[in-house]
DNA sequence: TGTATTCGATACATCGCTGTATCGAAAGAG
DNA sequence: CTCTTTCGATACAGCGATGTATCGAATACA
């Protein structure tokens, strides 16, 4: 690490680059708190040296990964939600969502590993809380977007609190299919929740297995 | 460990309850994989001597340690669901288990690392899920015995559907009390998510901050 | 191309944790 | 109370990970 940013080399961001890569791979698989700083550079073919060139813990590089990585999540979302326009299609958009949400196996677990690290530490909490707003925040304009062409339960309050339940689902579903890992499942019942909440009990359940 | 079951001491027994308080005390503390075996202890006041002389890994101890607080758990909310007669009040019976369910933040968070835990080790997960599967046949069968007396919205499919739904929002809402620590507000939404799924959407939400 | 700077590999000292083997003390059985 | 068995404390050997200090190689810039 240097103080002031002077030159930053094209090999220094790849091998960052190529640290994260490994790092996320190597925290899916095992899980952070099981992994040492070793272990990534290994994975990533680098020595020791080029870690704390890069970073100085554990944590920061934790941190960066998640951010990271959320990012591109975040931004695949927010391209799902914007996609159709003004008039909500509620079913075409959760599945466009739902499609990217429950992608990636590995994110979903580094993601919860990160929510655990979270819980512990107020500081990183703050991040992943703003994180989560944001998010809510892309949910919450989308829905008040189509106001009036699609009816909201009264059930859940505004807009905003349609969206806490958006994620509350999300959330939900996570925890279900970390455990049994039927990804097809899990978007074929995310869908029927959040049609369940977003409509006004019109909606006809296809999935009713289990 | 012995092999076939010789004379237990009662020393054994206090020891071995000990260790597995500490245990719950320092993993809620640090988190699973953040923690030594020393550590827990010398937080129950023993050697290390003792812990090897009742449990072969700190993953063994980890386990016992989900079962035993799991298992109360259950018995708590199969008590709250049992508390009133076969009509069944909504939210008088949300209420309760809401409160037996939110109740010891450090359980949440133990809880959430025996997920993760799990979600990485096939053997860890079945057991996980069936008691999963336990707490929602607990949930299905209460609102079984209150098919006829409240109607249950149809978007959701049988009562099992509906058991389903009521635990996603558990851990959807458990995820956002993890990070925001706020209790009070967590019961409030999960009571107005359960509500909100479980009746037809005639019910009145009282809290709608956020 | 020459040169100054950055980057990452290597070597080193150290520490904490693990698991085992041993032994004295506590507790049940008679 | 004595004897036997169980329990848990202590000592030991060893591994693996950490963080730092140093040095050669790669890279940017003139």
């Amino acid at each position: 690490m240097q103080a002031t940013t002077g030159r930053v080399t094209r090999r220094r961001v790849r091998t960052r680059a190529n640290l994260l890569d490994a790092a996320f791979a190597v925290f899916a698989a095992k899980g952070f708190g099981h992994v040492s700083i070793e272990e990534i550079c290994e994975a990533a073919g680098y020595s020791r040296g080029a870690f704390y060139s890069n970073f100085s813990s554990l944590d920061e590089l934790f941190f960066a990964l998640y951010q990271q990585r959320a990012e591109l999540i975040a931004g695949q979302v927010a391209g799902a939600l914007a996609q159709d326009g003004p008039g909500l299609d509620v079913p075409a958009a959760v599945d466009r969502v739902t499609e990217v949400l429950l992608l990636d196996r590995n994110w979903l677990l580094v993601k919860t590993d990160f929510l655990v690290h979270a819980a512990r530490d107020p500081d990183v909490a703050r991040t992943l809380l703003e994180h989560r707003a944001r998010l809510r925040g892309a949910i919450a304009d989308r829905l008040a977007r189509a106001r009036g062409h699609t009816a909201l339960p009264a059930v859940l309050g505004d807009t905003d609190g349609a969206a806490h339940a958006v994620v509350a689902a999300y959330d939900g579903v996570t925890t279900q299919l970390l455990l049994d890992r039927d990804v097809e499942h899990a978007r074929a019942w995310l869908k029927q929740l959040l049609t369940a909440l977003l409509t006004d009990g019109s909606g006809t359940p296809d999935h009713a297995k289990h």
